[in-house]
DNA sequence: GCCGATTTGTCCGTATGTATC
DNA sequence: CGATACATACGGACAAATCGG
């Protein structure tokens, strides 16, 4: 449920769009419209407009409208958008996944692993290794790294479960915001042990860094993917340079 | 230079956070104080931070303030962010690079191709392959499909020298949006006849379709990396559900 | 634990500029 | 030219979170 005005705008809107009722390629009403229907000021309907427009649904024109660029994707792929756990995409995707955790240990970051990881030298974390499986193929290797300070008390079980669920819903935390870079790697022995790698012999990885609510790191992430099990969508509007 | 008075400030602020003169983990000045510095409305600052955190720059705290989570990447990468050509990208990284087009026709959307590229059936693009080396080695491969329509009289001259420029600085079409899908695939035989694979058998594919001001579709390409040139980075935030 | 000062979040109304039609 | 539409900017009001005394 949306707490903000601005926020249950946008929603409502977004729905629309997906069901197609603002077809793609037609224009929304104008702002001065949105404003009587929903009766709000100008400034909030132009809020939810530009979140809309920051996740590719609208693109706005001046002095002609707001154009619905939205198109729903047909392909049943595992997006990897915004900020989402492997659950939930595994869910979303009606696939059985499981979780092994080969690995559970607590260390300290050193000089190396610091300029890697972002963790200053000398943090106490929790190194973690995780083999994500689908219907019981081994696809994804994840290697964690949390802060043991702002994640405390993680234990294998967790790990197990969902780590997340236990941060949001245990900690309290809120997850804010992740920077993210995506590569193409070889193969290395420890993928080649824990992954079903048919004959792949390249995965594709993405390490993050996550942020919480104080503006902490509190996580390193690796994550290491079967090629046939990774896709990762994006949208990109103009940058101011 | 920027035109409007929010773009200024956050190019300021974006500048000082760059050269670490507000440093990483440390406070912005509230917005009370940028106010008073930039001669400005609330609102004004306000949006300005809002596009710094949309950067992953810095991140909002309530009632405490503004924290910078920006570090500079020591990595010298090819960063394919936001929406940025091959050329920028290889000019930004010192490299020569060198583009051939060994196909260039003009075709008609059919059914199936209009569900891959999001065109119209019927519609008349221009169908280009693309070969980018870099210190000549061929890396890229990329397969372009442009509107005639939105994108007239495009040359295989012009496709070898620098198709945005074309479109941006002859056309004075600005480029706007473009939705991107990341994933990796094992090789084809075209890929095999125009890059240098060296002993990869997979690549990093990216397929984007890009929106002109007007909200049109004038692109898709689909873009072939060979794995040790391709690196993508991205910042997200919190996503509304 | 309370209270007040500070800081960010949301929302409103208005004015002016600029692009489109 | 005027009407419509989005873009930028200002100022003010209140809410909510944080922090220090």
């Amino acid at each position: 449920m949306p707490k903000s005005k601005f926020e249950s705008i946008y929603k409502d809107i977004k729905v629309k769009i997906e069901n197609e009722e603002y077809e793609y390629q037609s224009f929304l009403p104008s702002e001065h419209t949105l404003i009587e229907v929903y009766d709000c000021s100008r400034n909030t309907v132009r809020r939810a407009i530009a979140e809309l427009a920051a996740l590719g649904y609208v693109q706005s024109m001046h002095g002609k409208g707001v154009r619905v660029i939205y198109q729903p994707l047909d392909q049943a792929n595992f997006t990897i958008g915004g900020i989402e756990s492997f659950k939930e995409s595994a869910a979303r995707n009606k696939k059985k996944f499981t979780t092994d955790v080969p690995f559970f240990e607590e260390i300290v970051v050193d000089k190396r692993m610091s300029k890697k990881t972002g963790f200053e030298e000398g943090t106490l974390v929790y190194y973690i290794q995780r083999v994500r499986s689908l219907d019981d193929i081994a696809m994804i290797l994840d290697i964690n790294m949390f802060s043991k300070e702002l994640v405390p008390n993680l234990t294998k079980a967790i790990a197990k479960r969902s780590i997340y669920d236990y941060i949001e819903k245990t900690l309290g935390m809120q997850i804010v915001t992740s920077k993210r870079t995506m590569t193409v790697e070889r193969i290395t022995e420890a993928d080649e042990n824990y992954l079903d790698m048919d004959d792949y012999d390249m995965l594709a990885v993405v390490t993050s860094q996550t942020y919480n609510s104080d503006g902490l790191l509190f996580e390193y992430t690796q994550s290491r993917h079967r090629p046939d099990f990774f896709c990762f969508h994006d949208t990109a509007s103009r940058k101011l340079s």
